[in-house]
This record gives structure tokens, sequence and C-alpha cells, in this order.
RNA sequence: GGAGAGGUGGCUGAGUGGUCGAAAGCACCCGACUUGAAAUCGGGCAGGGCGCGAGCCCUCGGGGGUUCGAAUCCCCCCCUCUCCGCCA
């Protein structure tokens, strides 16, 4: 949520931000419905408070036991005025917080102009492309052929977009979560935690997910709803929500694997061969809660902390910084790293890495004591996969692949498969 | 699923129709004492909105209702805890 203030006194300023995400925010709609508002909250005070002033003499009288007959008909009748403005307000003040939970964050003034995926700017690459002396095949084909990776068997039991990973595959898989998550815990201090795949639509609204994008989520039958959680960043980030956290407990810092479950709805057609694009998938996630002056850093190391599982498993990788047309609704800016995938002689998205500023501890009440003012003040959250484990999966298969089909082993994964070198 | 208890400020917890946005304690901040600290004493200290300001309004899990007036009474919902049943 931007903050409203903002929005009242420089409607402008923000349309303007906006508009470079393509988004139109119609600042003279804005400003005459807040006029309104403005009005009747007046207004409404100045009824409550004759309410409250004459219902408290009313109190008085009575314990001097004086006669309040006609008193009390003089507030009754305020009593009826107010109700109508009352309601009048409640109505414009539903409309406001209906806009103010669909505008997506202000861009950080970095972010580069574009309208599109193609126009995200590469900051920097890592690690030479392989070169092969055979024609690559994708992982589709290298897991048929090594066995452990069954999309019709999942197709029998779900559908599309899902799959059964089996014997050395699916221990690879899990090797790697386990990779993750120790390296992150052990060299970037990162506090790993388990929570809930199941969530409910208080904290989806937390982090930006609702009210906009609910097409995107699976949906529970369940009073009240339950959402399967999308990313790690849901439950993990909402785990700030409504707190007030003590300015010596910042930064926090949370590693966290999850099963991920995503409609992918608008998405027909696009990959779907293979695992790049699955309704459930694991992914690593980090997520961060900072003080307000510290996130822009806290991006950087946070991007810094993904790159370094892409390093040490040997995967080339770039990172781009997201255009302005292609940025996420919650996030002031984000880069994204992209790994290398032979069969389709192209980087993939692999990570995201996002600062949300205050946009998320706004919807969520997520605060923290500040020390000088010793008042409660938003903290700003950040979130990256660290990483898309089924996306890295694929980018092992492809990238290690032999002419003989099989795969070898990155030297750090090594020691989690208890010594295998070569799939 | 059945029965019961409870949700109040950063935390614990009192408050059961009217000077209660709310006792007390803890935590925290300022000051005094002290070489320094601890202890002790004095003062401050919920969140949000509007306003230049004095000040006003809202909020005691959420929503509705009764009333001139609701933390307090009534209804619905959510959550937590305890016991029983069932169960991974």
């Amino acid at each position: 949520m931007i903050d409203p203030k903002l929005l009242r006194q420089d409607p402008q300023q923000v349309s303007a931000n906006l508009a470079r995400r393509g988004f139109v925010f119609d600042a003279e709609r804005y400003r005459a419905l807040e006029e309104r508002r403005r009005t009747l909250q007046t207004k409404t005070q100045e009824l409550q408070n004759e309410r409250n002033v004459r219902s408290k003499a009313i109190g008085a009288a009575k314990r001097r036991g004086e006669d309040v007959e006609s008193l009390m008909v003089e507030v009754a009748r305020i009593g009826d005025e107010l109700s109508m403005t009352e309601e009048g307000l409640a109505e414009i003040q539903t409309g406001l917080e209906g806009i103010h939970f669909e505008l997506p964050n202000l861009l950080h003034p970095d972010v580069p102009d574009g309208e599109g995926e193609e126009d995200n700017p590469e900051l920097r690459h890592w690690g030479g492309i392989p070169t092969f002396d055979f024609k690559p095949r994708d992982h589709v084909d290298l897991g048929a052929q090594l066995g452990g990776m069954d999309f019709e068997a999942a197709a029998r039991i779900a559908g599309s977009r899902f799959v059964v990973l089996s014997g050395q595959i699916a221990r690879l898989h899990r090797a790697l979560i386990q990779f993750m998550i120790d390296i992150h815990t052990a060299e970037h201090g990162y506090t790993e935690v388990y929570v809930p795949y199941l969530v409910n639509a208080a904290a989806l609204t937390g982090t930006g997910q609702l009210p906009k994008f609910e097409e995107d989520l699976f949906k529970v039958e369940h009073d009240p709803a339950f959402y399967l959680t999308p990313t790690a960043e849901v439950p993990v980030t909402n785990l700030v929500r409504e707190r007030i956290v003590d300015g010596a407990e910042l930064p926090l810092r949370f590693v966290c694997h999850t099963p991920c479950f995503r409609s992918e709805a608008g998405n027909y057609g696009k990959d779907t061969r293979g695992m790049i694009r699955q309704h459930q998938f694991e992914k690593v996630e980090l997520v961060q809660v900072v003080r307000p002056e510290e996130s822009w850093e806290a991006l950087e190391g946070l991007t810094g902390h993904a790159e370094v599982i892409l390093r040490r498993l040997g995967l080339p990788y770039r990172v781009v910084a997201l255009c302005a047309g292609d940025i996420g609704f919650s996030s002031a800016r984000t880069y994204d790293l992209e790994v290398w995938l032979p069969s389709q002689e192209r980087y993939r998205e692999i990570s995201s890495c996002s600062n949300f500023t205050d946009f998320q501890a706004r919807r969520m009440k997520a605060r923290w004591r500040n020390p000088e003012t010793g008042k409660p003040e938003l903290v700003h959250t950040l979130n990256g996969s660290g990483l898309a484990v089924g996306r890295c999966l694929v980018a092992i298969l492809e990238n290690y692949q032999q002419a003989d089909g099989r795969v070898a082993v990155p030297e750090a994964l090594v020691p989690y498969l208890g010594g295998q070198r070569l799939l």
C-alpha cells in the first residue's frame, strides 16, 4: 500500500510514477473522492463530539439527581443525523480502501523504462556458457533416459503441469533443497523456518497477492477460505504481521523451503513441456525484514546470497533489472537471476529478488520501534528465491549432461549424494 | 466432532452501563542519588486519523444490535487454551 498521506498530498506524483508501469491512476478522481471523504469525516466527527459531550452531561446530571428527559430527546436527534453521515462515510472509506489495496508500489527511480521482459537490461553475468560437441538434450529427454522423471504418471494422478520424480532424480532434487538451506543458514545468517502451506486471505492481502491476483491462486474449499501458498514469501513475510518488532532484533533473515502452488491461469500454452512451469514446485525462499534505511543495501546483499548458490553449483547465469513494465505489483525494485538453459539457448528466470520497501509492511501493519523516536514505524521487507528448486534441477541436468546422456554431479552436491559423481 | 474457559496497551493483567482509552506490575525513556553500575526515588510512556495549534474523532479479537451513552448487555463469526472422542 502506498502511503495514504502521499496520495492525499501529491496524487500527481503518484500517478506519474505508476504511469511508468503502464498503470493508470486517475489523480483528479482520487482527489475528488478524498475531498468528499474529508467533508464527511469532519461532519461525522463534529456530530460524534456533540453526542459524546451531551451524553456525558446526561451522566453527570443523573448523578446529581436532575431530570434528564429533555436532554435525552435532543441527543436522540443527533444520533439519527449521525448514523446517516456515518453510513456515507463508511461507504466512501470502503471505496478509498479498495483503491489503496489495488495500487501497485511506487518504483525506485533507478528502475529502467520498458514494457516487458525483453526490455530488462543485463547488469552482470557469471560463468561461461557451456559448449557441447553434440546436440544437447533438454531435461525432459535426459530425465526419460536416466529414468525418474515421469510426466505421464503425474498427469494420471493430477493433470498437466505436474511431475513425478523418483530414484536418483528425486534424491538430487531433495539434495538441492538441503544444500541451499545449509548455505543460507551457515554462511548468510538466515534462520530456517517451517510454515503453513495453507494461508488465509489476510496474509495474502498483506504481501499483495490479494485482492487483485486471486485467479493466480488455488483456493481450498474451507470456511473461512484457505489458499495454497504460491510462494513462501506469503507465510514467512507475514511472520511480522501486526507486530512491533524490537529494533535490536532487526534485520530478521529467514530461509524457508516450501512447495509453491500456482494456477498459471493465463499461461496456457506457455512452457507446456517439462518442469519449467508447474502447478506445484519447490522453492527455497529468502526473506528479510529490515530497518527502512537499510533496505537498499539489503537488496544487494540478498541478491548476492542467491547468486552464491548458482556459483557453487557452477551454473552460468546473468542478473537483470526488471523494467517498469515487467516488475511485480508489490515491488519497488527487482533483480532477476536467470540461469542458462542449453536446450533453449537462453537464460531463464530462477530467482527474483525484490525490495518491497514499506508497501507490504503497511498492508500487514508490520512495524518496529525506532529507538530514536520511540515510536512504532513501518519496517521494510524483501525477498528472493534462493533458489527455485525445480528450475535448478533442470539447469543442472542440461548444463552437466554428457554425450552419452548421463549427467555429472556438481562438485558441491557430491557430499549430498553420498559421494555419487555421475547420474 | 462434543464440553468448558478466554481474547484489553510492547508484555502480564484489573476493569462487568456514564469523568475508562483503561488500575497495577514488567519493559522502555528522562531526571535525581552514585566515581560508574545496580538498587532506590520522581516523572513520562497504546495505536491510528484530522488540524498550524488548542484540540477533536476512532480503536479493548471481527461484524451486527440494544442504549442518550458500550471494553462492560444481546446476537453472529474468527482465534487461542483445557478436557473428552477420533486420528497422521
